[in-house]
DNA sequence: AGGATAGCCTGCGGGC
DNA sequence: TGCCCGCAGGCTATCC
């Protein structure tokens, strides 16, 4: 599922070929994946960059935005299941593949290439923007700091903030976009066993050595992440259908049941938000954590 | 009012 | 072999 490595990675692999292209032409196959926000249905008589020349690709949390060259654009949510990337040579889309929305592209070659949006699960969805403007206050004013982007002491603080009298648990805040924007259910697992810290933890008994740990784990596990192309599980490629390796270094998601690779407790598993969780209850203690 | 929970949606794998 | 059920989870609305 994809989460901040595979949206950025995502974003590095369309960026050669997408900035600086002109939109020829758009198809849409289902008004409904077209939102407002995510979630909530908007309206779909909006151009969806048909005509526009792509100026950049940006990215907050695991929201991808197509940027226009006059300012307006496209937030791409993956949801679980999303794909966005070029069709084979000679395929027509639409029908019975998931594919909902279809890009006619000209490339700075003069090349034409069709991208297409695929969702099965339809978790997803693309928002239009009219400008930057309108990107940062109605779409993106809800996310924190992006989890990669932002300085490891901005995030720190910003965990403290959110943590401080929360009776929320330590992985409910991580996974709370608002707080830090790209931990998904994988990357929250893993980082909080790299920091030895226990993701049913009482929010509130996070300690700044804890946050300072935290953060560097969630950052560096990130960049790791996003130079292996992301974890696939199932769905996610990249723009041009290839898959991540990250999910072969995966120390607990995925894992329970099995040894831990620290320290060969029996990896335990559970609930938290209705989302499974796996942690190592030897390395991982729900009071303080390790020095 | 902060926090927990339901619901959206489809594919797949396990069990019978 | 084939069917059915449970699980996977990012995000919002709604309930408590």
């Amino acid at each position: 599922m994809p989460e901040l490595p595979e949206v950025e990675h995502l974003r590095r692999s369309l960026e050669p070929d997408l900035v600086g292209a002109r939109i020829e032409e758009v198809s849409l196959f289902r008004d409904d994946i077209v939102l407002r926000t995510a979630g909530r249905p908007g309206s779909p008589r909006h151009s969806l960059l048909a005509g526009s020349t792509v100026a950049r690709l940006d990215r907050r949390g695991k929201q991808l935005a197509i940027v226009a060259e006059d300012g307006q654009g496209l937030v791409i949510q993956l949801g679980m299941s999303g794909q966005v990337r070029w069709a084979a040579e000679g395929r027509t889309s639409g029908g019975n593949d998931h594919v909902h929305a279809c890009w006619r592209v000209r490339d700075g070659r003069g090349l034409i290439r069709r991208l297409e949006f695929r969702d099965p699960r339809r978790f997803g969805g693309l928002s239009p923007f009219d400008s930057a403007e309108d990107l940062a206050t109605r779409l993106w004013s809800r996310l924190g700091p992006d989890a990669v982007d932002s300085p490891a002491h901005l995030l720190t603080e910003r965990l403290l903030l959110e943590c401080r009298g929360s009776r929320r648990r330590l992985k409910t805040v991580l996974l709370d976009q608002e707080s830090v924007a790209g931990i998904g259910n994988i990357y929250a697992d893993e980082a909080l066993f790299a920091s030895g810290l226990h993701p049913f933890l009482l929010a509130r008994r996070l300690t700044r050595s804890h946050a300072e740990r935290l953060v560097q784990h969630i950052q560096r596990i990130l960049v790791e992440a996003v130079h292996a192309g992301g974890s696939t599980l199932r769905d996610y490629v990249d723009a041009s259908g290839r898959s991540g390796s990250f999910q072969h270094t995966h120390q607990v998601y995925g894992r329970a049941g099995l040894d831990c690779r620290r320290c060969s407790t029996t990896l335990r598993s559970g609930l938290l938000q209705a989302r499974t969780t796996v942690w190592c209850p030897s390395c991982q203690r729900r009071t303080s954590g390790r020095p």
